[in-house]
DNA sequence: GTATCTGCAAATCCTTTGCAAGTCA
DNA sequence: TGACTTGCAAAGGATTTGCAGATAC
């Protein structure tokens, strides 16, 4: 494992899919690749314009709805009201998302493994825990715990 | 446990704590509490509307707001791109939601409970599980799993 | 009486879409 | 060349907000 994320991997999958190589997508993808976490559609956008100022953001979701379907990229929703994405290949791990502060602890995959397979065993459910957070307190929230009052 | 669910639970807690009880509200509360699932805003205003026709769907949105601030509702995100609202009281229960065919799969609160008890002692993280669905392939879709090529 | 609530209308935020022009293969 | 892509502008849906009038207590 190497600092750079493997960009090839989706570059090749797009081209043997049919799809064109445009310099949009590849700024696209570069940006997704270079978030260590989770970016989503108004900052990749930025990213891309700041060297290429006339990306319109319509081809950021485009974009990314293409990646989406070919299952290159995954979505994640930490309940802000916008969605994330995560380059497939990039390493995997759950969230913790304080509903407090806001906080966002990541998590081993394995932590919920066991959870998986009871899913699976009982409901036949293959579940996909990477596309969302698991909401609640965090250590520090929870001390402070007290509100409720008005305003 | 009955039918009807509690709602002088909540219309107490406003009380008490200082806010007024205002028609609106209580056709509110009760369309939440009439639904035996989790409702969405614009249903709650759809069910308050047909007897009162002239209440506006902000006032769902802030008296939502607020019941939520003071605990006696719940949001759950099942990845409509729209929140649902569920009252405390009435029963608990986990979602599994499919993401191929949207199927919404209800399942018992204990399921869950060693992975709170996990997250709880490894990350001092106390999870409301409630709060969110779980993503992933239900049986049936995961059998006619095939897509991937294009449009 | 008066601070709290509401209705209304407009604004905001994120995302999607129609269409004509541009471009990759 | 020609189908695939893009930019632009406008639409869309969910939610929020400012404000003046209405109302619970």
């Amino acid at each position: 494992m190497h600092d750079m994320h493997d960009t090839g991997g989706i570059t090749e999958r797009l081209i043997e899919k049919g799809y064109r190589l445009t310099p949009q997508r590849m700024m696209i993808l570069s940006a997704m690749e270079s978030s260590h976490d989770h970016i989503s559609a108004e900052e990749i956008y930025a990213q891309v314009a700041a060297k290429y100022p006339n990306v319109n953001i319509s081809t950021v979701y485009r974009t990314l709805e293409l990646l989406k379907k070919l299952g290159l990229v995954y979505e994640i929703d930490l309940g802000e009201g916008r969605i994330r994405y995560h380059a497939e290949g990039s390493g995997h791990h759950h969230h913790l998302v304080c509903q407090d502060c806001g906080k966002v602890i990541d998590i081993d995959e394995s932590t919920l493994s066991s959870l998986k397979d009871i899913l699976l065993r009982d409901y036949k459910f293959q579940a996909e825990l990477r596309h969302v957070g698991i909401f609640g307190l965090c250590e520090n929230c929870r001390r402070k715990q007290s509100g409720g009052d008005r305003k």
